[in-house]
RNA sequence: GGCCGGUUGCCCGAGUGGCCAAAGGGAUCUGACUGUAAAUCAGACGGCUCAGCCUACGCAGGUUCGAACCCUGCACCGGCCA
Protein backbone atom coordinates (compact mmCIF):
# COMPACT_ATOMS: atom_id res chain seq x y z
CA UNK A 1 0.00 0.00 0.00
CA UNK A 2 3.04 2.36 -0.53
CA UNK A 3 3.81 4.19 -3.89
CA UNK A 4 7.30 5.27 -4.86
CA UNK A 5 7.64 8.31 -3.30
CA UNK A 6 7.62 10.56 -6.48
CA UNK A 7 10.83 13.05 -7.09
CA UNK A 8 8.40 15.54 -6.06
CA UNK A 9 5.11 15.07 -4.30
CA UNK A 10 3.72 17.75 -6.52
CA UNK A 11 4.25 15.22 -9.34
CA UNK A 12 2.62 12.90 -8.06
CA UNK A 13 -0.30 14.72 -7.05
CA UNK A 14 -0.77 16.19 -10.26
CA UNK A 15 -0.33 12.59 -12.04
CA UNK A 16 -3.57 11.44 -9.86
CA UNK A 17 -5.03 15.30 -10.82
CA UNK A 18 -5.30 16.38 -7.35
CA UNK A 19 -3.66 19.67 -8.05
CA UNK A 20 -6.52 21.62 -9.33
CA UNK A 21 -4.99 25.17 -8.41
CA UNK A 22 -2.46 26.65 -6.14
CA UNK A 23 -0.44 29.22 -5.16
CA UNK A 24 3.14 29.99 -7.67
CA UNK A 25 3.44 26.52 -8.26
CA UNK A 26 7.24 26.79 -8.87
CA UNK A 27 7.94 28.31 -5.71
CA UNK A 28 5.55 25.48 -3.89
CA UNK A 29 7.71 22.81 -5.99
CA UNK A 30 10.47 23.89 -4.91
CA UNK A 31 9.42 23.92 -0.93
CA UNK A 32 8.18 20.74 -1.49
CA UNK A 33 11.41 19.58 -2.80
CA UNK A 34 13.72 21.27 -0.53
CA UNK A 35 12.55 19.74 2.91
CA UNK A 36 10.30 18.61 4.96
CA UNK A 37 7.00 21.17 5.15
CA UNK A 38 4.56 21.28 7.81
CA UNK A 39 0.93 21.58 6.50
CA UNK A 40 -2.82 21.16 7.17
CA UNK A 41 -6.25 20.33 6.05
CA UNK A 42 -9.37 21.38 8.19
CA UNK A 43 -12.25 19.45 9.13
CA UNK A 44 -15.68 21.36 10.24
CA UNK A 45 -18.01 18.94 12.38
CA UNK A 46 -21.13 19.70 10.68
CA UNK A 47 -21.88 15.85 11.46
CA UNK A 48 -22.01 12.88 13.48
CA UNK A 49 -19.23 11.51 10.68
CA UNK A 50 -16.99 12.16 7.71
CA UNK A 51 -17.98 10.86 4.21
CA UNK A 52 -16.11 9.72 1.56
CA UNK A 53 -16.04 12.96 -0.12
CA UNK A 54 -13.45 13.82 2.55
CA UNK A 55 -11.36 11.57 2.12
CA UNK A 56 -9.75 13.00 -0.92
CA UNK A 57 -8.33 15.23 1.67
CA UNK A 58 -7.69 12.74 4.38
CA UNK A 59 -6.08 10.87 1.91
CA UNK A 60 -3.93 13.70 0.33
CA UNK A 61 -2.67 14.53 4.02
CA UNK A 62 -1.41 10.83 3.69
CA UNK A 63 0.32 11.17 0.52
CA UNK A 64 2.15 14.58 1.75
CA UNK A 65 3.22 12.67 4.80
CA UNK A 66 4.47 9.58 3.25
CA UNK A 67 6.59 12.14 0.88
CA UNK A 68 8.12 13.26 4.34
CA UNK A 69 6.33 15.85 5.06
CA UNK A 70 4.52 16.78 8.22
CA UNK A 71 0.58 17.10 8.66
CA UNK A 72 -1.41 18.98 11.14
CA UNK A 73 -5.38 17.63 11.01
CA UNK A 74 -7.69 20.38 12.49
CA UNK A 75 -10.96 19.63 13.33
CA UNK A 76 -12.67 22.70 13.57
CA UNK A 77 -14.21 22.57 17.00
CA UNK A 78 -14.71 27.06 16.16
CA UNK A 79 -15.48 26.82 12.89
CA UNK A 80 -17.84 23.95 12.93
CA UNK A 81 -20.05 26.25 15.89
CA UNK A 82 -20.04 29.20 12.96
CA UNK A 83 -20.49 27.34 9.46
CA UNK A 84 -18.60 27.77 6.27
CA UNK A 85 -21.33 29.76 3.57
CA UNK A 86 -22.98 27.27 1.07
CA UNK A 87 -23.90 28.88 -1.22
CA UNK A 88 -28.01 28.14 -1.26
CA UNK A 89 -28.93 28.76 2.02
CA UNK A 90 -27.79 30.06 5.50
CA UNK A 91 -27.02 26.94 7.85
CA UNK A 92 -29.00 25.72 10.77
CA UNK A 93 -26.82 26.93 14.00
CA UNK A 94 -25.60 23.73 16.29
CA UNK A 95 -25.22 23.24 19.98
CA UNK A 96 -21.58 23.38 21.53
CA UNK A 97 -22.28 20.32 23.26
CA UNK A 98 -23.01 18.86 20.20
CA UNK A 99 -20.06 20.13 18.02
CA UNK A 100 -17.77 19.31 20.74
CA UNK A 101 -19.65 15.53 20.41
CA UNK A 102 -18.80 15.28 16.59
CA UNK A 103 -14.98 16.89 17.14
CA UNK A 104 -14.07 14.13 19.19
CA UNK A 105 -16.05 11.72 16.54
CA UNK A 106 -13.88 13.11 13.87
CA UNK A 107 -10.37 13.07 15.30
CA UNK A 108 -11.04 9.43 15.67
CA UNK A 109 -11.82 8.75 12.39
CA UNK A 110 -8.82 10.78 11.04
CA UNK A 111 -6.32 9.46 12.97
CA UNK A 112 -5.84 5.85 11.39
CA UNK A 113 -5.05 7.60 8.35
CA UNK A 114 -1.88 9.84 9.39
CA UNK A 115 1.33 8.29 11.48
CA UNK A 116 1.67 10.10 14.66
CA UNK A 117 5.01 8.99 15.00
CA UNK A 118 8.04 9.41 13.91
CA UNK A 119 10.03 13.02 12.39
CA UNK A 120 6.94 13.93 10.53
CA UNK A 121 4.39 12.92 12.90
CA UNK A 122 1.32 14.34 12.28
CA UNK A 123 -1.09 16.17 15.13
CA UNK A 124 -4.18 16.87 15.63
CA UNK A 125 -4.83 20.51 16.56
CA UNK A 126 -8.77 22.35 17.21
CA UNK A 127 -8.98 25.73 16.69
CA UNK A 128 -11.51 26.28 19.42
CA UNK A 129 -7.93 26.63 21.48
CA UNK A 130 -6.81 30.06 20.15
CA UNK A 131 -10.37 31.17 19.63
CA UNK A 132 -12.32 30.67 23.17
CA UNK A 133 -10.38 33.12 24.68
CA UNK A 134 -10.76 35.91 22.08
CA UNK A 135 -12.30 38.70 23.22
CA UNK A 136 -14.33 40.40 20.37
CA UNK A 137 -12.21 43.21 20.41
CA UNK A 138 -9.09 41.96 20.41
CA UNK A 139 -11.13 39.53 17.66
CA UNK A 140 -11.65 43.03 15.52
CA UNK A 141 -8.36 45.18 16.39
CA UNK A 142 -5.99 42.36 15.55
CA UNK A 143 -7.10 40.44 12.93
CA UNK A 144 -10.42 42.64 11.49
CA UNK A 145 -8.05 45.22 10.62
CA UNK A 146 -6.36 42.61 7.84
CA UNK A 147 -9.69 42.55 6.48
CA UNK A 148 -11.43 44.69 3.98
CA UNK A 149 -14.77 44.02 3.18
CA UNK A 150 -14.37 44.73 -0.59
CA UNK A 151 -12.66 41.53 -0.80
CA UNK A 152 -14.16 39.49 1.63
CA UNK A 153 -17.19 40.54 -0.54
CA UNK A 154 -15.72 39.39 -3.45
CA UNK A 155 -15.15 35.58 -2.54
CA UNK A 156 -17.81 33.18 -4.68
CA UNK A 157 -19.98 31.89 -2.15
CA UNK A 158 -20.70 35.29 -0.56
CA UNK A 159 -20.99 37.30 -3.81
CA UNK A 160 -23.50 34.21 -4.48
CA UNK A 161 -25.08 34.24 -1.26
CA UNK A 162 -25.68 37.98 -1.47
CA UNK A 163 -27.35 37.98 -4.85
CA UNK A 164 -29.65 35.10 -3.63
CA UNK A 165 -32.83 35.29 -1.57
CA UNK A 166 -31.35 33.59 1.06
CA UNK A 167 -28.59 36.22 1.96
CA UNK A 168 -26.40 36.08 4.55
CA UNK A 169 -25.78 35.98 7.64
CA UNK A 170 -22.55 38.31 9.72
CA UNK A 171 -21.94 35.11 11.19
CA UNK A 172 -21.18 33.13 8.40
CA UNK A 173 -19.91 36.26 6.50
CA UNK A 174 -17.26 35.97 8.88
CA UNK A 175 -15.96 32.91 8.69
CA UNK A 176 -13.02 33.67 6.31
CA UNK A 177 -11.69 35.77 8.59
CA UNK A 178 -12.02 32.36 11.16
CA UNK A 179 -10.20 30.14 8.97
CA UNK A 180 -7.73 32.64 7.93
CA UNK A 181 -6.56 33.01 11.56
CA UNK A 182 -6.23 29.29 11.96
CA UNK A 183 -3.24 29.42 9.07
CA UNK A 184 -2.12 32.38 10.55
CA UNK A 185 -1.99 30.88 14.01
CA UNK A 186 -0.80 27.19 12.91
CA UNK A 187 2.30 29.13 10.90
CA UNK A 188 3.04 30.86 14.12
CA UNK A 189 2.64 27.82 16.51
CA UNK A 190 3.64 25.49 14.20
CA UNK A 191 5.71 26.58 11.33
CA UNK A 192 2.57 25.31 8.98
CA UNK A 193 3.52 26.98 5.49
CA UNK A 194 0.75 24.44 3.26
CA UNK A 195 -3.09 24.77 3.58
CA UNK A 196 -4.71 22.37 1.30
CA UNK A 197 -8.14 21.96 0.81
CA UNK A 198 -10.94 21.57 -1.88
CA UNK A 199 -11.29 23.66 -4.77
CA UNK A 200 -14.67 25.16 -3.18
CA UNK A 201 -12.44 26.15 0.00
CA UNK A 202 -9.81 28.26 -2.46
CA UNK A 203 -11.65 31.58 -1.04
CA UNK A 204 -10.90 30.86 2.35
CA UNK A 205 -7.44 29.41 1.27
CA UNK A 206 -6.21 32.62 -0.44
CA UNK A 207 -7.47 34.72 2.47
CA UNK A 208 -5.56 32.67 4.95
CA UNK A 209 -2.30 33.23 2.83
CA UNK A 210 -3.13 36.89 2.56
CA UNK A 211 -3.81 37.59 6.22
CA UNK A 212 -0.68 35.86 6.68
CA UNK A 213 1.09 38.14 4.07
CA UNK A 214 -0.16 41.31 5.96
CA UNK A 215 0.57 40.00 9.58
CA UNK A 216 3.57 38.41 9.28
CA UNK A 217 5.15 39.66 5.91
CA UNK A 218 8.67 36.78 6.69
CA UNK A 219 6.69 33.84 6.31
CA UNK A 220 6.15 32.43 2.99
CA UNK A 221 3.09 30.13 2.72
CA UNK A 222 1.44 28.44 0.73
CA UNK A 223 -2.18 27.03 -0.61
CA UNK A 224 -3.43 24.13 -2.80
CA UNK A 225 -6.70 22.99 -3.80
CA UNK A 226 -7.93 19.58 -4.98
CA UNK A 227 -10.51 19.34 -7.94
CA UNK A 228 -13.97 18.47 -7.01
CA UNK A 229 -14.78 15.00 -7.48
CA UNK A 230 -17.73 14.76 -9.61
CA UNK A 231 -19.86 11.59 -11.01
CA UNK A 232 -18.95 11.57 -15.20
CA UNK A 233 -22.22 13.16 -16.02
CA UNK A 234 -21.16 16.31 -13.77
CA UNK A 235 -23.00 15.50 -10.84
CA UNK A 236 -22.15 15.32 -7.18
CA UNK A 237 -20.20 12.36 -5.93
CA UNK A 238 -20.28 10.03 -3.03
CA UNK A 239 -24.55 9.96 -3.09
CA UNK A 240 -25.64 6.76 -2.75
CA UNK A 241 -29.15 4.80 -2.33
CA UNK A 242 -30.35 7.33 0.18
CA UNK A 243 -27.63 9.63 1.17
CA UNK A 244 -24.11 9.71 1.95
CA UNK A 245 -21.43 7.63 2.34
CA UNK A 246 -19.99 7.61 5.41
CA UNK A 247 -17.13 6.94 7.05
CA UNK A 248 -19.26 5.24 10.51
CA UNK A 249 -19.65 2.09 10.41
CA UNK A 250 -22.55 2.32 11.96
CA UNK A 251 -24.00 4.80 9.61
CA UNK A 252 -22.79 2.98 6.13
CA UNK A 253 -22.08 -0.57 6.77
CA UNK A 254 -18.87 -2.12 5.25
CA UNK A 255 -20.73 -3.92 2.72
CA UNK A 256 -22.62 -1.06 1.60
CA UNK A 257 -19.40 0.89 1.58
CA UNK A 258 -17.97 -2.30 -0.69
CA UNK A 259 -20.50 -2.09 -2.41
CA UNK A 260 -20.88 1.64 -3.15
CA UNK A 261 -17.25 1.55 -4.46
CA UNK A 262 -17.66 -1.48 -7.00
CA UNK A 263 -20.83 0.20 -8.26
CA UNK A 264 -18.63 2.79 -9.32
CA UNK A 265 -19.83 3.96 -13.30
CA UNK A 266 -16.73 2.33 -16.14
CA UNK A 267 -16.33 6.51 -17.02
CA UNK A 268 -14.87 7.14 -13.83
CA UNK A 269 -13.17 4.24 -12.51
CA UNK A 270 -9.41 5.17 -13.70
CA UNK A 271 -10.08 8.64 -12.49
CA UNK A 272 -11.02 7.29 -8.81
CA UNK A 273 -8.12 4.61 -8.50
CA UNK A 274 -5.92 7.69 -8.83
CA UNK A 275 -7.60 10.11 -6.79
CA UNK A 276 -8.77 7.34 -3.85
CA UNK A 277 -6.14 4.34 -3.87
CA UNK A 278 -2.52 3.97 -3.47
CA UNK A 279 -2.06 1.85 -6.48
CA UNK A 280 1.30 2.77 -9.06
CA UNK A 281 0.95 3.84 -11.73
CA UNK A 282 1.92 0.40 -13.56
CA UNK A 283 -0.94 -0.75 -11.67
CA UNK A 284 -3.33 1.49 -12.68
CA UNK A 285 -2.42 1.52 -15.77
CA UNK A 286 -3.19 -2.61 -15.98
CA UNK A 287 -6.26 -1.91 -14.58
CA UNK A 288 -7.31 0.59 -17.37
CA UNK A 289 -6.56 -2.22 -19.67
CA UNK A 290 -8.83 -4.69 -17.85
CA UNK A 291 -11.52 -1.97 -17.82
CA UNK A 292 -11.11 -1.38 -21.72
CA UNK A 293 -10.94 -4.50 -22.94
CA UNK A 294 -12.87 -6.45 -20.18
CA UNK A 295 -15.18 -3.83 -18.43
CA UNK A 296 -17.94 -7.34 -17.73
CA UNK A 297 -14.98 -8.39 -15.41
CA UNK A 298 -15.23 -4.94 -13.70
CA UNK A 299 -11.70 -5.98 -12.22
CA UNK A 300 -11.26 -2.27 -11.45
CA UNK A 301 -13.94 -1.53 -10.29
CA UNK A 302 -13.40 -4.94 -7.31
CA UNK A 303 -10.12 -3.37 -6.81
CA UNK A 304 -11.28 -0.30 -5.81
CA UNK A 305 -13.59 -1.40 -3.63
CA UNK A 306 -11.40 -3.51 -2.16
CA UNK A 307 -8.40 -0.81 -1.53
CA UNK A 308 -11.50 1.95 0.21
CA UNK A 309 -12.53 -0.44 1.92
CA UNK A 310 -9.48 -2.05 3.66
CA UNK A 311 -8.24 1.45 3.86
CA UNK A 312 -11.08 2.74 5.68
CA UNK A 313 -12.49 -0.60 7.58
CA UNK A 314 -9.54 -2.89 7.33
CA UNK A 315 -8.41 -5.69 5.99
CA UNK A 316 -10.42 -7.99 7.67
CA UNK A 317 -13.77 -6.18 6.94
CA UNK A 318 -12.84 -5.93 3.40
CA UNK A 319 -12.35 -9.67 2.93
CA UNK A 320 -15.46 -10.32 4.49
CA UNK A 321 -17.72 -7.71 2.76
CA UNK A 322 -16.35 -8.75 -0.42
CA UNK A 323 -16.79 -12.63 0.25
CA UNK A 324 -20.49 -11.66 1.21
CA UNK A 325 -20.60 -9.85 -2.28
CA UNK A 326 -19.24 -12.76 -4.42
CA UNK A 327 -21.72 -14.96 -2.83
CA UNK A 328 -24.93 -12.55 -2.97
CA UNK A 329 -24.74 -11.63 -6.31
CA UNK A 330 -22.76 -14.61 -7.57
CA UNK A 331 -24.46 -16.39 -9.90
CA UNK A 332 -28.07 -16.25 -8.17
CA UNK A 333 -28.82 -19.66 -6.95
CA UNK A 334 -28.48 -19.71 -2.94
CA UNK A 335 -29.58 -22.77 -2.41
CA UNK A 336 -26.17 -24.42 -3.55
CA UNK A 337 -24.96 -22.07 -0.39
CA UNK A 338 -23.62 -23.94 2.21
CA UNK A 339 -25.11 -22.78 5.46
CA UNK A 340 -21.80 -21.01 6.55
CA UNK A 341 -20.73 -19.08 3.97
CA UNK A 342 -24.91 -17.90 3.51
CA UNK A 343 -24.50 -17.29 7.13
CA UNK A 344 -21.63 -14.97 6.84
CA UNK A 345 -22.87 -13.36 3.93
CA UNK A 346 -26.07 -12.69 5.01
CA UNK A 347 -24.56 -11.03 8.09
CA UNK A 348 -23.37 -8.14 6.49
CA UNK A 349 -26.75 -7.20 5.81
CA UNK A 350 -29.33 -5.01 6.99
CA UNK A 351 -31.26 -7.58 9.13
CA UNK A 352 -35.13 -8.09 9.88
CA UNK A 353 -36.62 -11.10 12.38
CA UNK A 354 -38.98 -13.32 11.50
CA UNK A 355 -41.46 -15.29 13.32
CA UNK A 356 -42.57 -18.62 11.90
CA UNK A 357 -45.70 -19.22 9.50
CA UNK A 358 -46.61 -16.65 6.36
CA UNK A 359 -46.66 -13.12 6.26
CA UNK A 360 -46.85 -10.12 3.59
CA UNK A 361 -44.27 -8.71 1.91
CA UNK A 362 -45.47 -5.23 1.87
CA UNK A 363 -44.81 -5.82 5.90
CA UNK A 364 -41.46 -7.67 5.28
CA UNK A 365 -40.51 -5.46 3.03
CA UNK A 366 -40.65 -1.99 5.60
CA UNK A 367 -39.62 -4.10 8.15
CA UNK A 368 -36.18 -4.64 6.65
CA UNK A 369 -35.36 -1.27 5.51
CA UNK A 370 -36.37 -1.71 2.22
CA UNK A 371 -38.91 0.62 1.40
CA UNK A 372 -39.35 3.40 3.85
CA UNK A 373 -44.02 2.43 4.38
CA UNK A 374 -46.10 0.34 2.90
CA UNK A 375 -47.31 2.56 0.45
CA UNK A 376 -43.99 2.28 -1.13
CA UNK A 377 -43.52 -1.42 -0.42
CA UNK A 378 -46.93 -1.99 -2.25
CA UNK A 379 -45.37 0.17 -5.16
CA UNK A 380 -42.06 -2.17 -5.34
CA UNK A 381 -44.54 -5.21 -5.48
CA UNK A 382 -46.84 -3.76 -8.36
CA UNK A 383 -43.79 -2.89 -10.31
CA UNK A 384 -42.53 -6.11 -10.03
CA UNK A 385 -39.42 -5.19 -7.54
CA UNK A 386 -39.29 -7.63 -5.53
CA UNK A 387 -37.04 -10.79 -4.82
CA UNK A 388 -37.19 -13.59 -2.40
CA UNK A 389 -34.45 -15.47 -2.30
CA UNK A 390 -33.26 -14.18 -5.41
CA UNK A 391 -36.42 -14.99 -7.36
CA UNK A 392 -38.48 -12.29 -8.87
CA UNK A 393 -41.98 -12.20 -6.87
CA UNK A 394 -44.58 -12.72 -8.84
CA UNK A 395 -47.58 -12.00 -6.49
CA UNK A 396 -48.18 -8.52 -6.68
CA UNK A 397 -49.32 -6.93 -3.65
CA UNK A 398 -50.68 -9.66 -2.12
CA UNK A 399 -47.45 -11.75 -2.07
CA UNK A 400 -46.40 -12.94 1.07
CA UNK A 401 -42.98 -15.39 2.65
CA UNK A 402 -43.10 -18.18 4.86
CA UNK A 403 -41.42 -20.51 6.41
CA UNK A 404 -41.49 -22.74 3.25
CA UNK A 405 -39.03 -20.22 1.91
CA UNK A 406 -36.45 -20.53 4.83
CA UNK A 407 -32.69 -21.11 3.79
CA UNK A 408 -31.24 -23.37 5.95
CA UNK A 409 -34.19 -23.42 8.11
CA UNK A 410 -33.51 -20.06 8.81
CA UNK A 411 -32.62 -17.31 6.77
CA UNK A 412 -34.74 -15.19 3.62
CA UNK A 413 -32.83 -13.06 1.55
CA UNK A 414 -35.38 -10.48 0.34
CA UNK A 415 -33.58 -8.12 -2.49
CA UNK A 416 -35.75 -4.97 -4.11
CA UNK A 417 -34.19 -4.23 -7.08
CA UNK A 418 -30.57 -4.81 -9.18
CA UNK A 419 -29.26 -4.62 -5.62
CA UNK A 420 -30.85 -3.71 -2.41
CA UNK A 421 -30.44 -6.64 -0.08
CA UNK A 422 -31.53 -7.43 3.17
CA UNK A 423 -31.56 -10.83 5.62
CA UNK A 424 -34.58 -12.26 6.87
CA UNK A 425 -34.11 -14.47 10.42
CA UNK A 426 -36.30 -16.44 11.86
CA UNK A 427 -36.50 -15.98 15.40
CA UNK A 428 -37.99 -18.29 18.65
CA UNK A 429 -41.58 -19.33 18.07
C1' G B 1 -38.31 52.11 12.69
C1' G B 2 -41.25 52.75 7.71
C1' C B 3 -42.82 50.82 2.98
C1' C B 4 -42.84 46.78 -0.52
C1' G B 5 -42.06 41.63 -1.77
C1' G B 6 -41.38 36.52 -0.32
C1' U B 7 -42.16 31.62 2.71
C1' U B 8 -45.51 25.49 -1.70
C1' G B 9 -44.07 18.30 -1.46
C1' C B 10 -36.56 15.70 -1.04
C1' C B 11 -34.74 20.29 -4.18
C1' C B 12 -36.07 24.08 -7.85
C1' G B 13 -40.64 26.00 -9.19
C1' A B 14 -46.10 26.89 -11.09
C1' G B 15 -50.74 27.66 -8.80
C1' U B 16 -53.88 32.95 -6.25
C1' G B 17 -61.56 30.59 -3.66
C1' G B 18 -64.16 24.63 -5.70
C1' C B 19 -61.85 20.72 -11.58
C1' C B 20 -55.40 20.63 -6.06
C1' A B 21 -52.17 15.49 -2.95
C1' A B 22 -51.16 20.55 -5.93
C1' A B 23 -48.40 21.86 -13.37
C1' G B 24 -43.27 21.44 -14.99
C1' G B 25 -38.16 20.17 -14.12
C1' G B 26 -34.41 17.78 -11.12
C1' A B 27 -33.35 14.02 -7.62
C1' U B 28 -35.11 9.24 -6.27
C1' C B 29 -37.41 4.19 -6.95
C1' U B 30 -38.94 0.13 -10.30
C1' G B 31 -39.11 -2.39 -15.11
C1' A B 32 -36.84 -3.48 -20.08
C1' C B 33 -31.68 -3.71 -22.13
C1' U B 34 -26.81 -4.93 -19.85
C1' G B 35 -22.06 -6.28 -16.71
C1' U B 36 -24.43 -5.35 -9.30
C1' A B 37 -21.74 0.15 -15.11
C1' A B 38 -23.37 4.22 -18.32
C1' A B 39 -26.78 5.84 -21.92
C1' U B 40 -31.77 4.99 -23.60
C1' C B 41 -37.00 3.87 -23.30
C1' A B 42 -41.31 2.97 -19.98
C1' G B 43 -43.84 3.39 -15.29
C1' A B 44 -43.98 5.22 -10.29
C1' C B 45 -43.06 9.04 -6.90
C1' G B 46 -47.41 12.08 0.99
C1' G B 47 -49.67 8.28 4.25
C1' C B 48 -53.31 4.59 5.43
C1' U B 49 -57.46 -0.21 7.61
C1' C B 50 -56.64 2.45 -0.44
C1' A B 51 -62.82 2.90 -5.74
C1' G B 52 -62.50 5.78 0.37
C1' C B 53 -60.25 8.35 4.18
C1' C B 54 -56.36 11.15 6.70
C1' U B 55 -52.29 14.60 6.62
C1' A B 56 -49.91 18.64 3.76
C1' C B 57 -48.78 24.55 0.72
C1' G B 58 -44.04 29.18 7.27
C1' C B 59 -47.11 29.37 12.38
C1' A B 60 -51.81 30.68 14.88
C1' G B 61 -56.62 32.33 14.35
C1' G B 62 -60.74 34.10 11.17
C1' U B 63 -64.17 34.73 6.70
C1' U B 64 -66.76 31.04 3.54
C1' C B 65 -71.10 25.68 2.00
C1' G B 66 -65.79 25.28 0.52
C1' A B 67 -59.01 28.25 1.40
C1' A B 68 -52.35 26.70 -0.78
C1' C B 69 -55.26 30.71 -2.70
C1' C B 70 -59.20 36.02 0.99
C1' C B 71 -58.61 38.64 6.10
C1' U B 72 -55.85 39.38 10.99
C1' G B 73 -51.73 38.54 14.07
C1' C B 74 -46.90 36.24 14.64
C1' A B 75 -42.08 34.25 12.89
C1' C B 76 -38.27 34.13 9.40
C1' C B 77 -36.00 35.95 4.67
C1' G B 78 -35.08 39.72 0.85
C1' G B 79 -35.30 44.81 -1.32
C1' C B 80 -35.78 50.01 -0.82
C1' C B 81 -36.10 54.15 2.59
C1' A B 82 -34.72 56.17 7.54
Amino acid sequence: MTSAPAANVLDELKWRNLLSISTDEAELRKTLGSGSVTYYAGFDPTGPSLHIGHLVQILTMRRLQQAGHRPLALVGGATGLIGDPRPSAERVLNSPEVVAGWVERLRGQIEPFLDFTGPNAATMVNNLDWTSGLSAIEFLRDVGKHFRVGKMLAKDVVSTRLNSEAGISYTEFSYQILQSMDFLELNKRYDCTLQIGGSDQWGNLTAGTDLIHKARPEAAVHALATPLITKADGSKFGKSEGGAVWLDPEMTSPYAFFQFWLNCEDAKIIDYLRVFTFRTAGQIAELEESATSRPQAREAQRALARDMTSLVHGELAASRVEEASKALFGGGDLTGLDAGTLGDALGELPKAQLRRGEHLLVDVLVAAGLAKSKSDARRTLSDGGAYVNNVKVTGGEVATVSTADLLHDRWILVRRGRRQLAALELVGE
